[in-house]
DNA sequence: CTCATATTTTATAATAATTATAATTTTACA
DNA sequence: TGTAAAATTATAATTATTATAAAATATGAG
C-alpha cells in the first residue's frame, strides 16, 4: 500500500508534477480503471473518499497531466472529454449501445499520407463507431426470443 | 443559375429531404465551401443573403442531413462540431496554427484489428493534428528574420 | 381560390460541459 | 512559528447545443 503511493509519486515527480493527495487519487483511479473516465466519471466515483472534492479540481488536475503526459484528451462523438492514461498510440472503438470505449492496436504502422507531405504530425487519433460483440450477441437473441 | 438550382434540389430529395429555401442554400454553401464548417460558419455567411436566418434552422437543417448521409459530423479537438459534405471515408489533418482542416485520402484500405473481430464498425474517424506545411514555412521565416 | 392542416422556421429559454475569478485552505520552508 | 507560494474550492460566466412553443410558410382538398 505505502510502496504503491510512492510508485504513483515518483511516476508524477518523473513527469514534472508535484504530487498531491489529489493528484495521487486521481491517477490511482486513472491507473485502476483504465475505462477513458470523464470528468464527471472520476468525480463522482472520487467524491466519497474525499468529500471536499471539487469538479474545478478534476479540471484542473486533467489539464495539468494532460500537459505533462500523464493522460490522453480523447474526444469522441460527445460532448464530454475523456482521458485515457495509456498515452501510447492505439485506436478507439466506441459501441453506440452499451457506451464502452474499446483499445485496439494500431497494426500498420500508419505511413504518412503523401498529400500531407511536409505537414509535421504531432498527434493521431484513430476512431470507430459501432456495435461490439456483446451487443450484438445479446440483440441476436433478442431476435430469437421475439421469434 | 435555376440549372444549379434544380440539380440542388434533386440532391435533397434523391437523400429523401423536402428542398426548401434554407435547405438548399446551407447545400449550395457547404458544396462551395468544402471547408468543414461549425453550424456558426454557415450561420455567419448566410445571414446577409437570408436576415431572417436563426441559428436553430441551422442545427434543425445539420441534423437532418447528417441524419440522411448528406453530411458527416466530425469531431475533432474542439468543442464546436463540423460538418462535412464529403461523406466518403477520408481522413482530416487539423493545424493547430492556422486552424485549417485538410482532408487526405486513407491509402491502405483499413483492415479490421483482431481485436474488433465480431464487432460492427459503423463509422470510422482518422484526425491528425499538427502543422500544415504553409504555417512550418511562415515559422522558418520567422525564424531567419530573427536571425 | 380558400380554409384547414402539416411543415418549416424562428424566438426564447433551458441544459450542460467547461473555463474564469477570486477566496480559502494547505504546503513549504526561512 | 510566520509568511509566501501552491493547491483546492466556491461561485459565477461562457458557450455550444437542445427543448419548447409561437409564428410563418407551404400544401392540398373542397
Ligand atoms: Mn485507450
Ligand atoms: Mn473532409
Ligand atoms: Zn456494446
Ligand atoms: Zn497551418
Amino acid at each position: 500500500m505505502k510502496d504503491t503511493v510512492n510508485q504513483l509519486k515518483e511516476y508524477l515527480i518523473k513527469h514534472d508534477i508535484k504530487p498531491s493527495t489529489i493528484r495521487l487519487k486521481i491517477l490511482e483511479y486513472l491507473l485502476n480503471n483504465p475505462i477513458h473516465p470523464t470528468a464527471d466519471d472520476i468525480y463522482k466515483s472520487l467524491l466519497d473518499q474525499m468529500p471536499t472534492l471539487s469538479k474545478t479540481s478534476i479540471y484542473n488536475t486533467m489539464d495539468l497531466f494532460a500537459g505533462k503526459g500523464v493522460v490522453k484528451v480523447i474526444s469522441l462523438d460527445e460532448k464530454e472529454a475523456r482521458y485515457d492514461i495509456n498515452t501510447c498510440l492505439h485506436g478507439h472503438f466506441k459501441c453506440h449501445v452499451c457506451e464502452r470505449i474499446y483499445d485496439f492496436p494500431i497494426s500498420c504502422d500508419i505511413q504518412t499520407p503523401q498529400e500531407l507531405e511536409g505537414f509535421a504530425i504531432n498527434d493521431i487519433d484513430i476512431n470507430f463507431y459501432g456495435i461490439c460483440q456483446n451487443c450484438k450477441n445479446k440483440e441476436r437473441r433478442i431476435w430469437k426470443w421475439n421469434g
